[in-house]
DNA sequence: GATGAATGAGGGTTCATTCAT
DNA sequence: GATGAATGAACCCTCATTCAT
């Protein structure tokens, strides 16, 4: 079997299921041994498609979805091309795979945050570190989607949209509550909810995932309390 | 001459000049005349010269550097494949054209608004809409500069790098000349930096470029609010 | 299958194993037998790469390398075009196979000129039967080697620059030992060298090769008698 | 006026017309002169045709007539590319005019040499200085003539054919004449031409031309030597 | 007489996809 | 279930040639 000349940089743990968060970033209990449980009941098809899975995920993430070639792939699992296909009916059916159990896994996410966060908590911080730890969970994914966006396929595009539309909204969402609460003030929540998971999205994909020696925690927070009180020399909001 | 295909749905002007912005945006002459009028210098080399780069921006930015075709390009000018070749070295020198013209604009601007830049001013509005402005003036090379950010080739992924790259150091900037002046509180800049410019790149991308109906001056005074106060509700910090 | 349009003019075997003499030329046996057995075992993936082959040496030979089309080469064979980049890796890895299969052949000879070659036989006459068939049994390979001497390509050229110097030397050689035997008389055999063999390149391709009712043995004759006597009218060395 | 970047190396005068030996190889005299006034006459278009016959006779001896740019050659001029379509019909009739204005030169040269020479001289000698001088005075259209011997042009091939038959039948003639002046042994005349002067054009091509430090006239006595004695150890035949 | 912008046919090469085994 | 040889459409690019100026 042949050598696989990708690097293999980011902390995922490079396996497809593994990079679909299905557990909660806030659980804290290991879902990798379910992963594995799973795993193991995985028939010799299963994990080949499974491994395919990976390593077009990695690819994708690497050379782009076009540029990205199903030799690339097969030759990372060390399969024929032609088990590609047995697969997956063409390349695309493939992406659309990643992505969709991407949502799916994100959408459990959502039941989650909604049941567990505390409206007394400091809004901004939760769901700024779950969009951020959703985001490097999932480094491939997270690159797929951000540099797919404008892919002239139309299916994808719409598909990567949904997601970011979903970011939006639940951004939206949480806003819209905390100013009935109280706790945000009146603000165009539309507007603000896009903006505030465009600044999560850039601040993880310049810093956290491209800049080593980074403090995550430490940008962690100076993106919540930005997003609390702006850049203005005000005494902080929540004493 | 063949008919083409491609929708022309953005607001730009259709024009590799005037997609360019030599004149800053605090400028309020029409430098479209100024351009206008160079044009009419242009030979008819030039002429041909520039309706490929006009025509190369767009197709770039709709679909993608790597998936267009210079037949496409040349299908929408009307000449024929060769010319493309007799005029640039191959597409990629026409990508890079394209993205040096934008950068060696933005070092304009860049004199200006240091120039013009009142410090007493509300620094992160003015901020937001020359950077918003820029963007919106340049939509088609926002859309390349943001597609290609990721671009497996590395000339074109560093010379994107150096965009993104400027606009952060210039936030950094301003944001530590605020804090000189007291004027903003005390933070890590840089992270702030690379998150005010997310937090506007997002905007202007997902709802300035892309809704029909949307109140621009409106958008940028959210944002300029959102970058002042945050999401919380103290009293307007300038107040 | 589409029809060829090649003229087979040559006495070639017209194989590319053929082309290749594995045989030393004392042997009388008849080596075609032999590698018609291996051919037999051929898979029929290498049988492609070996017709593929086959249709480039001739090819190759007949326009030359630059001018040869791949798409001469797979419409001899009958394949599409993608098959011969399945194959080779592009166009000039099958010229240098060809070229290396060639030289390595060569080696073989050799070994078995230096073994079998006897001292008290006419050298000249057993150097110039081996070397013209050599060249008679790999037409199209000499037609290569001859045509591509100042191919552009640096490597093209070393590899048969290599071949020529590999028969001066081999030339050369033979004339140093003549003289330390006593039976060639005292010379530049460097220079010797080159005009022996380009005398036998020069007869072989424009007698032997192109004329078609010579008598081969009776030229060697001709070519022996020159080395060994020149042309002044004296008593046979030899006697 | 764009720089060349092709290096002259070789002793040409680097003139088509100089590069055509108007002269006999035996005439002391310096025919540059003759050709240098001439060119005085030469109008501004007749100028300009001779620089890019010049400029083709280089370009097509260094990269070959088929990979050899029309483009090539009018940037080694200084001119535009339709300034060569102006001269030339196309690109072939540029080389074929090369190749018969040096083929008119060489009949000129028969009748010198036919009536100068010596029978009682060493005939052997004085042939191979007449061909290695004309090859080495005419060292572009030397290897132009060795590089598309067989170029799949019929045209081209049959010209340059007619140039090595020509030279075959100089020295068949020669050896004819020599036979029946008792000064050469009997032989196949025929066979002997080829042999004779293949022998001089390797040589020519491998040593004088392509090896810098090399005494002429001991390679071309060596050669002479080769002729008349062969490599057997016998009393000059001379003597 | 010369120009040089423009042409377009054609070549090498890539790669997603198919299908007989 | 998996293979991998074969495919062929499509792409980027070259360059001899043309023609309006």
């Amino acid at each position: 079997m042949k050598q696989s000349n990708l690097k293999n940089t980011s902390q995922d743990t490079f396996s497809a299921s593994s990079d679909i968060p299905i557990s909660s970033v806030s659980m804290n209990k290991t879902p990798m041994n379910e992963i594995a449980d799973i795993s193991e009941k995985l028939s010799k098809k299963e994990m080949t498609r499974k491994k395919i899975l990976d390593a077009a995920l990695i690819v994708f993430s690497q050379k782009g979805y076009d540029k990205a070639n199903v030799s690339d792939i097969v030759r990372e699992v060390g399969v024929a091309q032609g088990t590609f296909y047995y697969h997956f009916k063409d390349k695309k059916t493939a992406l659309v795979e990643l992505l969709n159990s991407f949502f799916d896994a994100m959408k459990k996410l959502v039941a989650n945050w909604a049941a567990t966060t505390d409206t007394s908590a400091d809004m901004a911080l939760v769901f700024s570190r779950n969009v951020a730890d959703l985001l490097r969970k999932n480094t491939c994914l997270g690159q797929i989607i951000r540099n797919e966006t404008n892919n002239p396929d139309p299916e994808i595009r719409l598909l990567i949209k949904e997601f970011h539309n979903y970011l939006y909204r639940q951004a939206e969402f949480a806003l819209l509550l905390g100013m009935r609460l109280g706790v945000v003030r009146e603000m165009d929540a539309r507007i603000a909810g896009v903006a505030l998971v465009g600044m999560i999205e850039s601040v993880v994909f310049e810093l956290i995932d491209r800049v080593e020696d980074v403090d995550v925690e430490h940008v962690i927070k100076e993106i919540s309390e930005m997003q609390n009180r702006g850049i203005r020399p005000t005494p902080d909001p929540r004493s």
